[in-house]
DNA sequence: TACTATTTGTTTAACATTAAACAAACATGG
DNA sequence: CCATGTTTGTTTAATGTTAAACAAATAGTA
């Protein structure tokens, strides 16, 4: 559904793109989390995030990982709380700092992670399949074109 | 940051597009929404989404509403109550279907999103000026292209 | 060494977000 | 007309999300 502002050329454009990438990424996102809740009792795509940065960055503190998936101080002591709970990392305190605490992998959490990541994948491929390779590219450096924007 | 996921080629451009996609939208819309706030006392997106909606389709219902910006009916519960409370939106009983109730913009609400309106168009455009006019047409052909994978 | 600035994780408050359950109202079909 | 199915908004529970405030720990400087 496009904008309904009447503006220049120019502010129609760039209002309907950001409505349709707005529109792809919440549809997507809503699938995945959709399916990730079914394959494991409730999890969330927060603490799917952990997980995966876990698995692939190795123990980390809750800055690192705060910074890896963007999300705030606050936001990441809740999802590891609860990841915790389910007993899918654990924390310990960090002997070189003892104000942090490193979060890693349980066992539980290890094959979890490993043994959905595969599918994860797949859904993504899927989810882009429509795409040709080379829009799937220009996708991507576009994207990374506009978000770089306050990079600079 | 790239994933560092091994795995086919198709299946790392597809991550790689899915995470700059996630990364640029996440980006765009945090800004906006810490601008929109202090613009407005601590005015949230979901709120201005209602507010922008009413303004462009007119008096709506709840389901409407939500069905609009796509978001699920309890939380449009929530958002409206809480733009009733800053005496932005008003309820009125649907006559034709008691179940249902009409949302409309107050006075207030009226003024300030007719007021703020162009601001946040401004900075939408802001936001997409490192695009050129082919590229920017481009990334909403292709972002509607991979949006609507699920319509079929 | 002492003081100040910075950092790390936690807590708090307010709001968002979903799925599921529910009640009232409406629509449909026999 | 009545029974059944559907719809609309609300409530509930669980989780996410942010900014700000805070305390403990660390780093830097005089």
């Amino acid at each position: 559904m496009p904008t309904h502002f009447k503006g220049s050329k120019k502010e129609i454009e760039s209002l309907n793109t950001f409505i349709k990438m707005t529109r792809a990424t919440e549809s997507i996102n809503h699938r995945l989390s959709t399916y990730l809740a079914e394959s494991c009792e409730r999890l969330t795509v927060s603490q799917f995030g952990i997980l995966e940065a876990l698995l692939h960055l190795g123990p980390s503190n809750q800055k690192e990982l705060g910074r890896k998936i963007l999300k705030t101080g606050g936001n990441i002591t809740l999802v590891i709380d609860n990841l915790e709970k389910r007993n899918y990392v654990k924390r310990e305190t960090d002997p070189n700092d003892r104000r942090a605490s490193i979060v890693s992998l349980t066992t539980e959490g290890k094959d979890f992670i490993s043994g959905y990541f595969p599918a994860h994948v797949e859904k993504i491929v899927e989810e882009f399949s429509s795409l040709t390779s080379e829009e799937l590219k220009e996708l991507g450096r576009l994207c990374k074109k506009v978000g770089m924007k306050e990079n600079n």
